[in-house]
DNA sequence: ACCAAACAGTTCCATTTGTAACCGTTTTGC
DNA sequence: GCAAAACGGTTACAAATGGAACTGTTTGGT
């Protein structure tokens, strides 16, 4: 009654999504529990300590994410003092969004911390592999050629 | 300004989302457009369609799903007529789930549709890439040895 | 110069989610 | 054999999400 020709921990979809949720469990654990932040939160933070500052749409298009969220963990973000917006010179439609320096520590530490989490998940596996992993990951999200 | 040392594109738990995301989007078109399904619910019925009749406690546990979402789901597919639910004899607690016809036939429908996107997405990339990501994969979700 | 369309970002509302408390059943300790 | 704890599953309530409609600003066509 059951269909051998296809089995679900193969499907790469889902393999990928159980793979994404438990690489991602610790890591949501800290800096949950540290600063109170949610998934698209820490994800605006980082765009921000990453590249520097800029436009609440540019997020959305590095990251995928949706402005409404985007919209809302900026909100939650300033509440927090971790970043200031500023309206720009050029088109008074858009926000340039900057880390406060107490922003930049929020992201040095978890940054540190990031870089840590990572660091155990991938103990173990050779670093062939690892690079290997991350150029397949990289080519199957689109990230590789989507920097508009 | 910029913290040099970390490349957000390059840590793993976002790769992975990004992927994940990324290769689960047109699947989810497809359920979503033709059945109403939610990602609990295909997840549900793809986990009687391949492994059979099973209680909503080990669903949890293979999927790594909160059993509040399970039970939604469940009562979701039951709706639908895609499942059927049955008492345990042995444990009067237990729900015996098992796909009725109509369910048996969805799961064939989007278990075909699976397998489709799953070759769109690999298209172009060597068969051995593919089967180093998937095993690279099953490592990091624990799926490998975690089925109790 | 003007009006319509496009845009950045926010708000509103319905849907989905997570946490905790709950119900009935089975197991455990004494 | 009986009370208490553990269990499978559901419900209730608060929080997060997504889509559509909104505000204010800029652009483009005429």
């Amino acid at each position: 009654m059951t269909k051998p020709d296809f089995h679900l921990p193969h499907f790469l979809p889902y393999l990928l999504n159980q793979a994404a949720e438990a690489a991602s469990h610790e890591f949501q654990a800290y800096y949950r529990a540290r600063y109170g932040m949610l998934r698209t939160e820490w994800r605006v933070l980082f765009h921000l300590g990453c590249y520097g500052e800029m436009s609440a749409k540019r997020v959305c298009e590095l990251a995928s994410i949706h402005k409404t969220k985007v919209s809302r963990a900026v909100a939650a973000l300033e509440q927090k003092r971790f970043l200031s917006r500023s309206e720009s010179e050029a088109d008074r439609r858009v926000e340039r969004l900057a880390l406060t320096p107490k922003g930049q520590q929020v992201f040095d530490d978890l940054s540190t911390a990031a870089a840590r989490f990572e660091a155990s998940l991938v103990e173990g596996l050779p670093s062939e592999e690892i690079a290997h992993l991350r150029s397949a990951l990289l080519a199957l999200s689109g990230l590789d050629h989507r920097d508009r």
